[in-house]
DNA sequence: CACTTTTGTTAACGGTGATTAAACTTTAAG
DNA sequence: CTTAAAGTTTAATCACCGTTAACAAAAGTG
């Protein structure tokens, strides 16, 4: 891989930083909103939260209250059922997600340039916003026809994006392989969530370096493919 | 498998062809088993199909016994409590999981074979009993205090092994590094039962790049890395 | 301060689903 | 063919939780 490496575009310096997220890093963000603002904000990250940790079906809306310091009902005068309080939260997800690949996009780099930035963004979203993105992929099945609809269409794009671009860095890549990679490129990032967030500057690094590497290696022709491929690995 | 290929070696064939599984192939392996055996396999089949689809606490012991030909508290017979059925799943997967890591260190290659020897295995293993594997993480949580335990520390020496293998091979690896590279290949690995099944063979093949290629990355010293680790990436 | 709107609260309804009880049916020896 | 053990079933119990209702405190606003 250090070949290919070396043509294109290099992920010479490290992992990006992680910077902290402005709008996530003021706990006074309370500012200028009314109580009921407030409060809803509560629910929704308490939402979060718990969602992540124990499961949707799992968390009454007792607990949700609770931890959103209000008790109960409450949570009535902000959002229709729970089952809508999830899919606020998953669709607020699927709009960042896509958004930042869209973002990336529009500086119009070059494919190894962009596979880059994507990557490096795609890290910093996870890292900063992880506990969200795990609550899409864990409760997807919870949601109820018309928000899943909504949200597949959402995600089938940003999929196409990183299949294109993908294509493009690897040319003789399939859809198939591409649309594979990024899904285990998917998995890859997620998985980091079970471990604790003690040095994020590491978990990044080895983020980066095993995406794109993992990344670049499927894109190989494999030269030495000559041993047909019947061997059988477990047992 | 051949120790020509051996030191160094990268992923020289494909990925391993995905054999059936003998024991899971046989749909009449009711041979020779009291009608109760064949209700509780049938009972555990049926868990883990509903468990991992929709999850363990939306699954009623209804369902499961309807899917396993046999209704409701019939369950019973067999388990003591909806929470004991899943936790012997669990321990299961486990098990098997961690078996399968000894069988391949106890081959004895060096370092560098037994890496990809594992690598195929791995892969072999997610694609036959992945749905098992998914109940596995998904639902973990939902174990009680002691079997948590116990599952815990059979995971944790498969942890060791794998990381103990990777630092092995590429030297100067910190321990956290490799712990966290670990960590998303299982991510990587799992992430593709999302995929629908069509071609194993293609899913088998990119997984192997991937996996490979994504571990390698994450030993390279990377030699440019000069430039200071600051930039932003994400906005 | 009176009055309305916004927020919350507690108590009650209804459904679901795990678990248990009690009764019925196979199965497999002897 | 008996008969006890094994396997299953239906009906009853009980706790939990989403949701609704009825009611009360706070916050604005003239």
């Amino acid at each position: 891989m250090t070949n290919i490496r070396a043509h294109m575009s290099p992920h010479g310096e490290a992992a990006a930083a992680v910077p902290p997220d402005p709008a996530a890093a003021a706990p006074a963000s309370g500012r200028g909103k009314t109580k009921g603002e407030r409060t809803r904000e509560a629910i929704m990250g308490a939402a979060i939260e718990l969602f992540r940790e124990r499961g949707f079906r799992e968390t009454s809306l007792g607990d949700i209250g609770a931890a959103a310091g209000v008790s109960g009902p409450a949570i009535y005068r902000y959002f229709a059922s729970k089952g809508e309080l999830l899919s606020v939260l998953i669709e607020e997800a699927a709009v960042i997600w896509r958004g930042t690949v869209d973002e990336v996009l529009n500086e119009d780099m070059p494919p190894m340039v962009t596979l880059e930035l994507l990557i490096d963004a795609a890290i910093v979203l996870q890292l900063r916003n992880g506990n969200l993105r795990d609550v899409f992929v864990k409760e997807y099945r919870s949601l109820d026809d018309d928000a899943r609809r909504r949200v597949a269409r959402i995600e089938r794009v940003r999929m196409a994006e990183w299949v294109h671009l993908l294509c493009e860095v690897s040319p003789g890549l399939g859809e198939d392989e591409a649309r594979a990679a990024v899904t285990m490129l998917d998995g890859m990032l997620r998985s980091i969530t079970t471990l604790d967030r003690s040095d994020p500057e590491l978990l990044a690094r080895v983020m980066k370096d095993m995406v794109f590497g993992g990344l670049l290696a499927v894109g190989i022709p494999r030269p030495d493919a000559i041993v047909p491929a019947t061997r059988s690995a477990a047992q």
